[in-house]
Order: C-alpha cells, then structure tokens, then sequence
DNA sequence: AACATCCTGTGACATACATCACAAACTAAG
DNA sequence: CTTAGTTTGTGATGTATGTCACAGGATGTT
C-alpha cells in the first residue's frame, strides 16, 4: 500500500526517463493529480476549464480538429505514455468555437500538472524545460505530418496510415470501431471507407467484421 | 555612423518590445547577426548548415512544405517583422528529403541567433523563454489554421484567405507574381487558379494583369 | 521587325471523392 | 421469434479539381 506521491514517483521512473532532476521529480509527486479516463471520454472540449498539462501515464489519447462550422472533423494525432500534450498551452487560449478535442481512445491515465507550475519550472528545472521543448517539436512535426497527409496524399495512403497508427497506439491489430467514426477522423464520407476497405480485404491487408477492421501482415 | 550593435538595439527596441531585460538586449546586439536576403532568396532549405534562429526585422518570410517524392509544394505561413520562426529549432533536425523551406518573399533584414544562445537563454531570460514559447504557440496555430483550410476549404476561400495574407503581409495591395507561383503555394493546378482568378475577376473583387494580381475593396 | 519564350485563357476529358438512395446483414430489446 | 435499429455494401449520379492540348497575347532578344 502505496502513497500516491511515491506511485508518482516511481510512474516518472519508467515512463518520463526524461524528467531527471530529483527535486523536479519531487514537486510533480507532490503537486501532480493522478487521472483516469475512460475509453472514449472526453478530456478536454472546446476553451475548457481544464487549465493543466498532462503527462500521460498509460493508454492512449485522441487529439482532432473540429470545423467550426459543418460539423467536420480531423484525426490530428495520438498520444501515448510517456507522451504531454503541448497544444494544451495554446488551447486555453483559443476561441471556442476553432477549439482542439482531446479524449482517451482506450483507458487512460495521465498525471495533471496546473499551468502555473508548467511555466515556473520552465526556468527552475533544466530537464522540464527540455521536456517542453521537446514536445513542441514534436508537435510541430505531427502537424506538418498531418498536413503533407492531407495535402499531397490520397485516401489510400492516409487509411494505411491511419490504420497503422491505431494499431501501434493501442498495441493491437484489431480495430473497434464502425466506418462512420474512421470516416469522421479521415474527414471522409462513410461510403468511401467502406468501399476502400472491401478493396483491402480483397488483397488480404485485413479482415473485417461488424464494428471490427483486423490488421493483417 | 553607429555601430551595428547600437543598430541592434535600436531594432530590438522598435520590433521586439517583448524582449525587456537590459542584459538579453545587449548580448543579442554582441553576438546576433545582422543580415540581407533580396526578394526570392533562399533563407533555409532542406537540412541546410543554418544553425541560427532568425529574428525578422523587416520584410516578409515565406515558410513552406514541400513534398518529398512529388515535387509538390505548399505555403504553410509568412512571416514579418517582430517574428521568429520556431520551425528553425526542429528544421535542424529533420531528415533532407521532407524538410521546410525558407525564402525572402521581399527584401528581408535578420537578426541571426546562433542556436546555442538561444537555448542557454531559455533559463536565463524570462522574456527570452516567454517569446520562445510565444513563437511557439503562433506557430502551432498558423498549422492548425493550414490544416484548417486545406481540410475542411474549397479552393475559393483558401485563395481569398491566400490573397489577404499576402497583400496584408507585403503591405501592398498588388501582388507580383504568376499564377503559376501561385498555384505552387497553394498546392493546386494553373488551370484552377486562372479559372478562379477569371472569376473574381469578373465580380470586381480583383484586377488582373500580366505578372500582377490586385486586390480590390 | 522577327523570333522565341513566358504567361494566360479555355475547351475536353479524367479522376477522386461526395451525395443520395436503398438493400442486405447483423444485433439488441421486447 | 419478431421487430427495430445499427452497420455495411453498392449502384447511380454530381462536383471540384487535375490533366492535356493548344491558342493568343505579352515581353525580351537579336
């Protein structure tokens, strides 16, 4: 039986490696709100009053895009443990209705940390500031990522992307989901999943069943 | 006749006012260093040896995409006086073939920040690591708005989007260049933006000339 | 002035995907 | 088991933009 401190302590060893300095690591124990999500909750909406950054801890995190306006919607990125989720800086400050959705794809945890530590510790801990910049860059490449996607790739391309990356985030070959919601995080129409999965079921690429598309190979 | 570091500081004071701290001001106009690109030239392309970030102190910076295998290419965002580009950071570290791209769109002065500096800053100067992380946030939003508009927009309203930018950017209401180098920028064909451009044309909304494109109203 | 080159305009057709319409297969609830 | 709802499959048709082909105007060069 464990203190929650010490729990942190020991979930920054293995999954935040990076973050080095024993005092900052003391502080995040302290100071830092263990989390859990549910698959398919919703962690942050449009302009939310959550103010913190997390660090996420186990499973697996949505983040998309909504048009402000048609209801559409994006796929930007996943995030994983060990991961943060650095738009969260720049959410806050958005206008709701051009905002960044963020929910747990599988059952997540993650360690909160409140803004105002996140920026103090900027200039106090080498390591976090490291950690920050890090993750900026990091999200400045999956954006440009996502961009060349949708700029320069067609629907093919992106699905075996996006297939992929599922996989890998979750660690499983098999898919949960109906065409509906593939199509809305592709920003596609139903009918064109559809039709471009039969298609790789017929090269054997994968198998599919009701609610269920099995990476092959 | 002054000094270039009295210039320095002399800019610093009129385009970065963000930057406060007496000390950063001065070892900035030590060691930045002053320098001219003429209209359409190259800044930065693929992994290039430039290890500096760049402070913009007047003109206008094209920063664009390009696509490895294709050809293909696409304007992500300008940049002008009182910026910096972030991308510099991470385009150090991108392999060649899917790198960023960085040219004068008009005669452009810089203040070059060697990279080294600008990370030792980041814990030494408040304002240093607030418009680090400032720079950062813009960045992230001019991507989101990128994907925005390719994602959920039709031509037309990327190239009106596309028009403003530039004249707004320039200061000038009539832009110089061919459809062509439009086309490129906004990753379509030239048949579609002479089309679109007809169009507009046609409902005042620009005038067209060889080479020239002015915006109306 | 003659010529070559660059830029723009425009028709014809191709392609990827959206939209509409509906049927068939599956699942859940009574 | 029946029925209603959800998910998937598929044809027909529409739309935006790409691609190809070429002509005419603008500009620069000798």
């Amino acid at each position: 039986m464990s203190l929650p401190s010490e729990k942190i302590q020991k979930i920054l060893h293995q999954n935040f490696p990076q973050i080095t300095e024993k005092g900052l690591q003391e502080e995040i124990a302290i100071i830092g709100k263990l989390m859990d999500f549910e698959a398919g909750e919703l962690i942050m909406d449009y302009g939310s009053y959550v103010r913190m950054v997390p660090l996420i801890v186990k499973g697996c995190i949505k983040v998309s895009r909504e048009d402000s306006e048609e209801g559409k919607e994006l796929l930007l990125y996943l995030l994983n443990a060990g991961d943060t989720c650095s738009m969260s800086f720049t959410c806050c400050m958005l206008d709701k209705k051009s905002a960044i959705r963020t929910e747990a794809l599988e059952a997540t945890t993650i360690i909160g940390i409140p803004l105002k530590y996140v920026d103090s510790w900027m200039t106090k801990y080498q390591s976090w500031k490291n950690f920050v910049m890090m993750s900026y860059d990091n999200r400045l490449l999956e954006m440009v990522k996502v961009i060349d996607s949708i700029a320069f790739k067609g629907l093919d391309k992106r699905m075996e992307q996006y297939l992929k990356a599922i996989t890998e985030s979750t660690g499983n070959t098999t898919i949960s989901m109906t065409h509906q919601q593939m199509a809305d995080d592709l920003n596609v129409s139903r009918e064109a999943v559809s039709r471009l999965l039969k298609k790789l079921e017929q090269i054997n690429l994968v198998r599919l069943g009701r609610n269920q598309i099995t990476l092959l190979g």
